[in-house]
DNA sequence: CGTGTTTGACCCGCGC
DNA sequence: GCGCGGGTCAAACACG
């Protein structure tokens, strides 16, 4: 089964034993609180994993530059040090799963992004990391404008038939696009900053989980996409590639929640975002199709919280403990900071509450280490606010607490 | 109304 | 050349 992951191969060989301690420990840590997760230890062998990114190294894409920046200045420094450090030492972006594993949440965001960073564009400077994490850059191939002209499924096939300009669909496999991959705990899933949204789920022949593919939704010609798909081996672990290239800058508001909550029907209770990161979580987890909600919360749509879903088959178990207060912390953390909001916004803080204190925490636990910063997240309980809780006030707590 | 998810089908790339 | 597997599209449905 995992065997034949080759990623997992790869991490093995870089910390078989890391590995295996460190998946038990982290599902086991998350429960606990994790604080120590983030201990590089964890990261290790995620940290394997990030270096597997292939992306390009240049990541030119830095859209925000100049704005985002400035707005994640103020937070940077709290919350990317610990991150950073993962990152820059190499530790792997990925780690966040450690990370996560962990509670810290707060760090997730960071990790996540610094996961993406350092996956995307590992040569990316760390200072602004917030900025570029997300933004691939990467590709810089054809694939960014195919979509536009598709207008119906009929003029795609002809696209297709016809020379491949530019790649109609950006099917181009394998080699052709720079892809980087990060390993991410439920968690950290929803901390992209951008707005994804899912085209297709697919079952992977060597895993039991599916796989899911997200486009990114802020813009329609932007074709950065994203896969998402459960470790096999361990189930609290989600591999994220990333491909293509954002073309536009962060989304500073989602679009909109609408549809979102969709999942919340099937599910149950739950309501989804619209990240991603729920949607995969949930998906991933179960074959069966939808149900599963992972415990991540996405911090677009901020609209829902997934305490867990209840179907999760495989995750369950860990995500659900480990989820759970992985979730809670972490996302919330994530979600805010997690850069999306740095402009704005609209990320939406899991516990608007928790703001303030949130702040004051992180800064210290930042201070302190940033691995035990997590604990001080967990929001567990403060879901139902969150969602609601776009308030700007969040959005800042967000930003802040990143 | 707009957006998002789900799902089945189609197409293409790759390996044999 | 064939088959498998993966990736994407589009319609239907659902929600705010």
């Amino acid at each position: 089964m995992a065997e034949d992951w080759d990623l997992y191969a790869v991490v093995r060989s870089c910390t078989s034993a890391a590995a295996n301690t460190g998946r038990d420990a982290a599902v086991e840590s998350g429960g606990n609180n994790g604080n120590e997760n983030c201990g590089s230890s964890r990261e290790d062998p995620l940290a394997c994993l990030a270096s597997l990114t292939f992306e390009e190294e240049d990541d030119p894409f830095n859209f925000e530059s100049g704005s985002l920046h400035d707005s994640y200045k103020p937070f940077l420094p709290n919350v990317y040090p610990t991150t950073l450090i993962a990152t820059n030492s190499g530790i792997d972006p990925c780690s966040s799963s450690s990370v996560h594993g962990g509670a810290s949440g707060q760090l997730n965001q960071h990790h996540e992004q610094t996961t993406t960073a350092a996956a995307v564009g590992i040569g990316t400077p760390l200072t602004l990391i917030p900025a570029s994490i997300f933004a691939f850059g990467g590709l810089g191939n054809q694939q960014k404008q195919q979509k536009e002209p598709p207008s119906s499924s009929q003029q795609q096939l002809q696209q297709r038939d016809q020379p491949p300009v530019q790649t109609p669909r950006s099917r181009k496999r394998k080699n052709q696009l720079k892809r980087s991959v990060c390993h991410v705990t439920a968690d950290n899933l929803s901390s992209d900053p951008w707005a994804w949204r899912k085209y297709g789920q697919k079952p992977i022949k060597g895993s039991p989980y599916p796989r899911n593919y997200y486009r990114c939704s802020s813009s329609k010609g932007c074709s950065a996409r994203k896969q998402v798909e459960r470790s096999n081996t361990d189930p609290n672990i989600f591999i994220v590639t990333y491909t293509g290239e954002h073309t536009h800058p962060k989304p500073t508001h989602r679009n909109s929640l609408a549809g979102s909550t969709r999942n919340k029907v099937s599910t149950s209770t739950v309501q989804k975002a619209t990240t991603v990161k729920d949607s995969a979580a949930e998906a991933m987890p179960t074959n069966t199709t939808t149900t599963a909600t992972a415990s991540c919360y996405s911090p677009r749509s901020g609209t829902s919280l997934s305490p867990i879903s209840p179907t999760t088959p495989l995750s369950a178990p860990d995500d659900t403990a480990a989820a759970a207060h992985n979730a809670g912390g972490d996302e919330s953390v994530e979600t805010a900071p997690g850069g999306e909001s740095d402009d704005d916004d609209d990320l939406l803080i899991p516990n608007v509450h928790v703001d303030e204190d949130l702040f004051k925490g992180l800064e210290e636990l930042v201070g302190s280490g940033g691995s035990g910063v997590g604990r001080s997240l967990t929001f567990g309980d403060n879901f139902s606010s969150w969602s609601s809780g776009n308030s700007a006030a969040t959005g800042a707590a967000a930003s802040g607490g990143c």
